[in-house]
DNA sequence: AGATGCAAATGATATGATCTTTGGGTGGAA
DNA sequence: TTCCACCCAAAGATCATATCATTTGCATCT
């Protein structure tokens, strides 16, 4: 096995969380996101217990977690509301896991994409004046395979290794937020692959960019590691918007 | 009353969340932000219910939403272990108003920074394209407003202009990701100005940068706007890098 | 019509019991 | 001695029930 090289981490695949409380909220919480429950209807605890069969213990520690994310309010003598997707707490990994599995799905992608335009390019820059020697080289290392495995149609290892590539971008950019969004970025990219957006071998440019990035961050060159960060996102994001001109409709108000 | 002028909207002012269930979280999450219950130590239920004279519905409900933002685990036998920085959901509005008020604060308000330099100019940038005309021309009052207020060195009414400056580019953009982050900016602004980090009179340049930012999004001159919003940006970075340097000391790892 | 007060509805909190999981100890086998 | 299967008590998870507190609709009073 290779000493430190730059491999790939598997990916860590949550559990299940088996256990009352989860399964509860992670009914509730999809039903939401899936516009199931609309805005402004009323729930009661009493109508969730007999609905789910679990005591109202159980009933109350999710409300409480759903309440935290925004989801809904409590209130006495009316009941439990539902209230508005202008009070989500859109960052939480879990709405966006919901998000991602609901009908709002390429909205939800559509708003990644564009908060990965904007953060990724920035966190390349930084990741220039922060990087340690070795994760630097590290990153050239990923760079070199992703071509490797581009030019032989690996597509799986492929995927892997974008994922990785940009994680240690973002890890390397020493911003606790920026950090964060991996699992967002990871979701994007997986979403792009399930859906078939990946061209069969990755773009010549896209292989291109990639080890741009590498290199400049590793000679701290943080303005040519954006710039060519920025050439990776709009790649990226040509290709979302065919995605989700092909999906969805227009898209919302504006 | 002006119709639909740019006005300063009031702040909503949280009502302080009386109850016993808030003042436990406010109490056991600031004490987490706070490092006071270090990462690895281990609690349990009925020492909370001691420790708290509640009963243990409540302390329940509130560790069931300690855990939702990655604060603590809970696991049998064992009790509810305090789980490190690193797994904590940075962006729950809740954790960032406690590492505010933390001694983690200055970190804070640097990540807070980074983000916002990453994100403010590519909201500029998407505004421009999809901003309303009306939106667009308060947009523009609103800077000419920021820009009489510095002038008569009215530092209250200029930082609430300011505030608002901002939230309504971040709502322009149509990113309802981005539109979340508008309460960070307005804490990041509060804070700067609580530490007399606004000078005296505002700098011209920052002036006219806001309306160079205005004008270029009612003109839908998306790079133009991304341009000025980067540097109204770097400048405000460097305004907190003299915060953060006079207060912490260098920063950690990198 | 408007103020006032009562009472039902519903969430908030308290309490005690039982179920389930699991870390650690124990004893026997290799 | 070392190791592993097994057992038990500790602590969270869930349940059931009771009481408290607040809000709101409505009837009543002025």
């Amino acid at each position: 096995m290779e000493p430190s090289s730059p491999e790939v981490a598997a990916a860590p695949a949550l559990p299940v969380e088996s256990g009352l409380h989860a399964r509860v909220l992670e009914h509730l919480g999809t039903a939401i996101c899936g516009g199931e429950l609309a805005p402004g209807s009323v729930l009661n605890i009493d109508e969730l217990v007999d609905r789910y069969a679990v005591s109202r213990s159980v009933v109350r520690e999710v409300l409480r977690v759903l309440a935290s994310i925004g989801f809904i309010e409590a209130r006495r003598r009316v009941g439990v509301m539902i209230r508005p997707a202008s009070a989500w707490n859109v960052f939480d990994p879990q709405v966006i896991r919901w998000r991602l599995a609901s009908a709002g799905r390429m909205a939800q992608l559509r708003s990644i994409t564009e908060l990965r335009t904007a953060v990724e390019p920035h966190a390349a820059f930084l990741a220039a004046s922060r990087i340690g020697r070795d994760e630097a080289s590290d990153l050239v290392g990923l760079a070199a395979k992703m071509w490797a495995a581009g030019e032989a149609g690996d597509e799986e290892r492929f995927l892997h290794l974008d994922i990785e590539f940009h994680r240690r971008v973002l890890l390397a950019s020493g911003n606790e937020m920026f950090v964060r969004l991996q699992d967002l970025v990871a979701e994007v990219l997986t979403g792009r692959h399930k859906h078939h957006l990946m061209p069969h071998h990755p773009h010549e440019q896209a292989l291109q960019m990639h080890a741009d990035v590498a290199q400049a961050i590793q000679r701290r060159d943080g303005e040519r590691a954006r710039q060519a960060m920025v050439q990776l996102m709009e790649q990226a994001f040509d290709e979302m918007k065919s995605l989700w001109e092909q999906t969805a409709p227009p898209h919302r108000s504006a």
